[in-house]
DNA sequence: CGTGATCTTGAAAGCGCTTTCATATTTGCA
DNA sequence: TGCAAATATGAAAGCGCTTTCAAGATCACG
């Protein structure tokens, strides 16, 4: 299929009798073009199926209309929900969005951001708070908006749409002690680079601190996200000698991985050992035992940035958003403490687990 | 912020005292500037902190590297992990991909073809061939390339990148029979508009054809793709005066869901009902029992997408893909059918449930 | 060294659209 | 009906870059 010859405003313009100028008008602001004319331009654009070109209005308008989203990843559900609401929301205002997947990976970020640059966005949205300096000074300097999601204060505060991570784990944390829990395992994300994961574990060790607890380092997993690694981390924890009654899992994948694996163990839950997640996917509600966990507001996160971003589009002086609510969704993985030994089905697949070594 | 006056490639040329043409040359193919002239180039654009601008690229060179992707969904785990696998290798390649979802709407899904083509994508990565004609028609007028997922065969088989729904699906009812299953329950996606679920469907009604069987009409329920739908279109099927030994779910979510319902009705799976789904995402083979499914190569399939359509982009003649193989994963969620009644868990779970009415 | 072949370079012409700015044209109102 | 005010239009100058094209520099080799 050859590139028909292409028609460009200005042979609209000629087969309207009008001026290029009328006809830019015309597709910019049709209001201001009288409605004779606006008819017969646009009788001359359907004949010849004229089509806009994106890059031409683009460097003449110096806006792309287009809003670059760099993701930590795409294959799990946690960050396509709130993209796709993104998506929806700043897409119905006439943009359009650009992804990329860091992989939680900054320096892949940071190429990504640097692409995004030069690609024109007029908009960024990133997840996290967390990274060099220099990136913030980059897109400053090309004078364009961003909205930091996931997290919700930092020293960037007015660029952050997102939730407390730091006190929803408290909170979930102080749940837990009031339970009787005084033991306790976690099986976070890397920490580095992921100022999500972080503040979830600052949350957790204040909360525990705070009833004169504490995690020990070697209670402290860091896995990347996905149930496997939980399933691995919960083993491993499971099988030290004086095993943690509660694991708290700084994301849901974790958790599932976990649950999974107390059942393939013989562990009950939450009889033997109490299970939390973070997020409340939909699967949650749904696993044996369904997950106490923490609801983040994602879908409302996705749009607001996209209201808050729009809103700097148009130049607009707004407010710092206000954080976002998490609630703590109590279900049955969570109970209080085992008294004394373990079930005899997880002692025995315990003791069966040694033997083989 | 204010955007400082911008810094153009006309600067760098003035910095480094060469033309500009010399400076775009560096940038486009650097090995036909001399060494010595190279290094100037670089350390002006450093200095100036010079950030080409894609608009005017996009305007001179008519190309903006940029390719969209229009997606049903991200919200489930279905296209998320092709989409990140098919920007990775095309985002190797210098391109940028831009998304939009449909959510499964073909009105929409135009919508966003046209918004893309007026941006000015270089390509075009789209769900399933079954689509008005006078989108491809406006696709073609525009002269690039695209490919279709999902699909292996179509009278546009040499665009698709995908694998056989119907032969995939075939072949897993002739596994289902072979097992003794003589009355089948299908719970489908929405079947207009959407090829990908039309084949399974089809797959499904050849197969048991060809056995002298056949799926009546109350047989096949159509519900959006999540869990929840999956269980409310199992118990429907399930309530009726002689049930299925098998539900056939055209997609996974549905099977996830029949197999969360059958929990809370206490039927036994595979004992009073074999359940299978399609696609083999992570979840599969975790729930209890784990699911019998066919493993579709998602992954590999956004890669395949990515390199046929980057092959496209540099006007390779390029034969039609290959379709990708799909696998059978039997698990523990299908068996031979029940023996007469249901088990009598099951039975009281419906009498009460007719009782309540 | 000379000379044709090969590399590098710069000047200049766009790419297709938006956006002043100045010039019609229309409108409101006396 | 007339005149200022408001509105619609067109001419033309870019937006920042790529890409001929032709000329200048460099090279290989006899």
């Amino acid at each position: 299929m050859k590139r028909r010859e292409t028609i460009t405003l200005e042979d609209v313009a000629q087969a309207a009798s009008v001026s290029p100028a009328t006809v830019s008008r015309f597709i910019n602001q049709p209001a201001s073009v009288r409605p004779e004319k606006r008819t017969r331009i646009q009788d001359a654009i359907e004949q010849l199926g004229y089509v806009p070109n994106g890059a031409a209005r683009a460097l003449a308008s110096r806006r792309t209309r287009m809003i670059g989203a760099i993701m930590p990843s795409l294959d799990n559900m946690l960050f396509g929900g709130p993209l796709e609401a993104f998506q929806k929301e700043i897409g119905s205002a006439g943009y359009t969005v650009a992804v990329a997947c860091s992989e939680y990976d900054d320096q892949q970020e940071q190429v990504h951001v640097r692409n995004f640059l030069e690609s024109g966005v007029d908009g960024l949205l990133l997840v996290g708070a967390q990274r060099d300096s220099q990136v913030y000074r980059q897109i400053e300097q090309q004078g364009i908006p961003y909205v930091l999601t996931w997290v919700s204060s930092d020293n960037r505060t007015d660029h952050c749409v997102g939730f407390d991570n730091a006190a929803a784990a408290e909170h979930l944390v102080d749940y837990l002690v009031s339970l009787g829990h005084r033991r306790f395992g976690m099986i976070s994300g890397f920490i580095a680079h992921n100022d999500r994961a972080q503040a979830r574990l600052k949350g957790v060790r204040s909360a525990l601190t705070r009833h004169g607890l504490s995690l020990e380092d070697d209670q402290l997993l860091q896995r990347p996200f996905d149930p496997d690694a939980g399933r691995d981390a919960f083993h491993i924890l499971m099988s030290a000698p004086n095993p943690p009654t509660v694991i708290v899992c700084g994301s849901e994948p974790h958790a599932y991985g976990a649950l999974f694996e107390a059942r393939d163990m013989d562990f009950n839950v939450p009889g033997d050992v109490s299970v939390t997640g973070f997020d409340d996917m939909w699967l949650a509600s749904q696993t044996s035992p369904p997950l106490t966990t923490v609801r983040t507001p994602r879908g409302k996160m996705g749009r607001q940035a996209a209201r808050h971003l729009l809103a700097k589009l148009q130049g607009e002086r707004i407010a710092a958003p206000r954080p976002l609510e998490t609630t703590l969704v109590v279900r049955k993985s969570t109970a209080a403490p085992r008294k004394g030994e373990l079930s005899p089905g997880a002692r025995s697949a315990l003791m069966l687990k040694y033997a083989q070594w």
